[in-house]
DNA sequence: GCGATTCCGGAACGATCGGTTCAGAACTAT
DNA sequence: ATAGTTCTGAACCGATCGTTCCGGAATCGC
């Protein structure tokens, strides 16, 4: 036998991710990527196949994140306060990390239309489930099922602005502002 | 002299916008572009410079004509019903032209974050006039100043998000709803 | 030690990228 | 017709793209 430590493969992948979450799939080259990632070329295409399916991997991990961190906001929350939390998912002070790169999920499905339609559409499909959890969760307030199907689509239409506000890295006090107005008046809608 | 019949200029650039609003920036390729606007390479660089400087023609042309019809729809409308039909715009039926293409500016504003920083930011200064219309035409309403400011930036999430619906290519009939779900809320906030 | 096996840095692949150059076709004015 | 000017198709440029391949280093069981 012979040489079983390989390079940590997730610590690697979750470079990729945030490597592709702030550069979009175009614009992360290979030279990029494997210089992120820490790997040889040889390494990269051992252990994720090509770039494209790394991506893939990315993006269904982004979305198995959010939705996750969605469902456990709104498990520890009452309906609206956790989406709210949601909606804030990501709101630090200005020009540090994560926090004006969007949502993967928003970004790749605009990047990636009329272009890569299979990578554009899965994105999208992601985006659906959010919106489902968003239904599922106006439903447990009593809501009635014509009103929380409309919110929530209304509620994804202001997470994805809310999204792009991020990535056109608007002050992010001007994004809480957006919130809680936004809230304001879902909530009267409510 | 010599040769004056050039290729129409306005009609080779207005098909290049097309393109890059379907394609994006980086997907469109040089040889993409001269076919689409049947024109050769030469003349291509002869009166555009080069495809970036064409791609700034077309988005700030983008945003004139956006700006123009927005504004345009204002003066001829109350302002909530205007605002309504600009969001409205470009819903024809599914699968045909630029229907399902989203907003250049969003689209820009998101595709180049991170990797062009000058594109991004005059993408994201356009949407921020539009915004500024959304702001003047809500204080026409004898709204005050505070809630016109906060209202509008709340439409322009609405808008950001309805662009991403109409480059998610959902269904039509699906973002009518969505256009008609978020008017009744907004306008109750009124 | 040793052979066997796996990993990985780096060179090199062909294709395509955006951009340039140039010879000759196309056209007007005289 | 001809001279003078402009247009354009095609070849070409260096750079970079994503991908493949190989030789040597590393690490195992024995």
């Amino acid at each position: 036998m012979a040489r079983p430590v390989e390079f940590d493969r997730t610590l690697a992948r979750d470079r990729a991710l945030l490597l592709f979450w702030r550069r979009g799939y175009q614009a992360a080259s290979l030279a990029d990527l494997v210089a992120a990632m820490e790997i040889s070329r040889s390494s990269f295409y051992a252990a994720f196949g090509d770039k494209r399916a790394l991506f893939l991997e990315c993006l269904d991990l982004f979305a198995e994140r959010t939705l996750n961190f969605l469902n456990t906001t709104l498990e520890t929350h009452s309906p609206l306060d956790g989406l709210k939390r949601f909606f804030e998912m990501g709101l630090g002070r200005m020009g540090d990390g994560e926090s004006h790169w969007g949502c993967l999920l928003v970004n790749t499905s605009l990047e990636m239309a009329s272009v890569d339609d299979a990578l554009s559409q899965r994105a999208s499909a992601h985006l659906a489930r959010v919106q489902a959890a968003f239904e599922a969760s106006l439903l447990t307030t009593g809501c009635p099922a014509q009103k929380a199907a409309d919110l929530s689509a209304v509620l994804m239409l202001l997470l994805e602005g809310l999204r792009v506000s991020s990535r056109r890295a608007l002050p992010p006090e001007m994004q809480r502002n957006q919130i809680h107005t936004a809230f304001r008046i879902v909530d009267a809608a409510l």
